[in-house]
DNA sequence: AATGAATGAGTTTTCATTCAT
DNA sequence: TATGAATGAAAACTCATTCAT
């Protein structure tokens, strides 16, 4: 097999495994005996486990972050609601699609050592950071009720990545996730948007 | 020292670094060296390592159970505003008072294995359950916006939550809780509540 | 068993294995099981194979260079042969008695790597500056022929090196010490004394 | 490449590295990376890791075996000086231009493993059957001091092999050769030639 | 009620060697 | 003649737990 399949073959394999059991609980014996590979190769790919599960922690983030696109007003601009609407559908599919992604974004890599919790609170406090630029915007427009941009922000990333640990890390369901975005963005509107 | 002090005094030293360092980055050797004991007398009073960690577990999760009424409606009692701010404040400040708690909470059980998640997972399930019902209730009187009463509670939740792990978890930060209180409330309020 | 009576026993067993076989040829492995432990004891004892190891080689070290008194001019001191004999036979009767020693000092301990390399390097160096400035001070006395004491010094330390490993390292033999004594102290007077 | 061309290059290559950093220092990986060559190359012209090592050690045991001419006596012989004289710069100036070489054989050689122990053993121990030959024969020409031939062989072969490796193995430095050779031969005369 | 020396199963990691292409 | 992906046995080290005192 060539290097780069390889390597994604161990990825998705250890993407999923750490995603069901956890790191600590996910053994290299595990992965190579899932990925079909002998011991010496899973080395060859990855300087150790450490390696292997940073790198899929920076991937998914990047994922996660290339779903979120800045909120934009002006002429020929979708409404505000509607970009929200967009980040929101984007982020909930996406982590939808692949639920080891979701899992270890948001329980295997917490806790696990401050490096890596270190790694995903900049994350968040990226996306917060964002979410809190937007709603200083709507402030200044008076579209946006009188808060703190920075609390609001974090309530609601709060609020999305609960409905994604309830929806899709802590149970196995699969809710209408058109349904769910609506209930979200309504819930987020109505919390933050003068009526 | 009597045996009740005793295993008193070894749950505050675990209680402290497990939120400090984790459960796996927390070794009996730090837990006996830190309380001043013996390898065996950990052992005399705690049947292994996990028990004394699902034990700080369960406690704290009942301590956060004490701090949440449910909301009552009728004459002579505070406004249901009043009421879930009490909630709040009180869950805010027994957190704010010993951040141990709250990092073992939402950093140190996540993820380890899978009991543990299932049992902190049910305590946040309960405590959303109780929200749910608080908005059904406001629904069917006609004070709470037309919402699915399940997913509000989730993201009322999830929302705390965040504004717990950002400023006792993630950070050593001090913020103003009367202020935080506020906005939370503010947030919450107008989110599901009908003008 | 007292600590220190296990670290000691540990040690013994350790200088015999590490003598006879070599640092790497000798495993942890062969270590506990001649020790009568188990691994984990080891590692109670001993951070890992390399710290024993080079505990060992200072204490060698250290014990050779007890065996060397710096030569005294003067009434009332023995003749400088007489020193140099003494110098000469503590050595060679020490090593004697412990083959372990001089088998890891002139073949298991060299080569391992850098940082060993250097401890042993530095200790010959130490010696062969007291001999170097034993033959200066025979110089300045006009004892000892013209030559370059330092090139002198490596050639009889040389000497003394080469014997203690033809009769104690490579084989197995027992040699007549006084008279071996006698051999090499007679040498190294003709090689360095005017007649 | 020519089978033999690619052959010498591999063991030039290796003769430096195992020089530089030992025996179990070395890796296959570095030496052909070092040598520019695939992996299952080296494969096809050694069968593994001690051939070509032992094959090393072989080569400069030879290598020093051919700096070593007997000591002739007779009619248009050189004088025995002469010839010692001779033995000796052929060796020292084959070592110093050639570093590798002594450094495997007075380090990287060492405490191995029996066998490379026995081979590298054997060699100095006919090199010292050489050398003892002569001492006897200037005893039975009385011009040598009465001695054991045998011990007086050891240390003399000791005291180069000391000159070697603190000028060639232990330091990078590069002295006169001249002045060394005449050093060292001035303090072998005289050590075992009568005056 | 306490001690702390001892245990050993379990896990990661290394690296010389192989073999299909 | 050369390649380099794959192998897996072997070795070091960890740490929760036990038990004789």
């Amino acid at each position: 097999m060539r290097p780069e399949e390889r390597r994604a073959q161990i990825k998705d394999v250890a993407r999923r495994l750490f995603g069901e059991r956890g790191y600590h609980r996910t053994q290299i014996s595990d992965l190579i005996e899932a990925a079909g590979i002998a011991r010496g190769t899973f080395y060859l790919y990855f300087r150790n486990k450490r390696e292997i599960f940073g790198e899929l922690v920076d991937d998914l983030v990047a994922t996660i972050d290339t779903c979120i696109r800045g909120i934009e007003v002006g002429d020929g601009q979708p409404s505000v609601g509607e970009q929200m609407r967009g980040n929101l559908s984007r982020i909930l599919e996406t982590l939808a699609q692949n639920r080891p992604l979701a899992r270890i974004l948001l329980r295997a890599a917490v806790g696990l050592d401050p490096d890596f919790d270190r790694r995903v609170d900049d994350f968040y406090r990226q996306v917060s950071n964002r979410i809190a630029e937007g709603v200083a915007l709507g402030l200044e427009m008076g579209i946006v009720h009188p808060c703190d941009p920075h609390v609001a922000a974090i309530m609601i990333l709060g609020a999305i990545k609960e409905v994604v640990y309830q929806y899709l890390v802590a149970t196995d369901g699969e809710p209408d996730w058109d349904e769910v975005t609506n209930e979200v963005l309504g819930y987020v509107v109505r919390a933050v948007l003068t009526p």
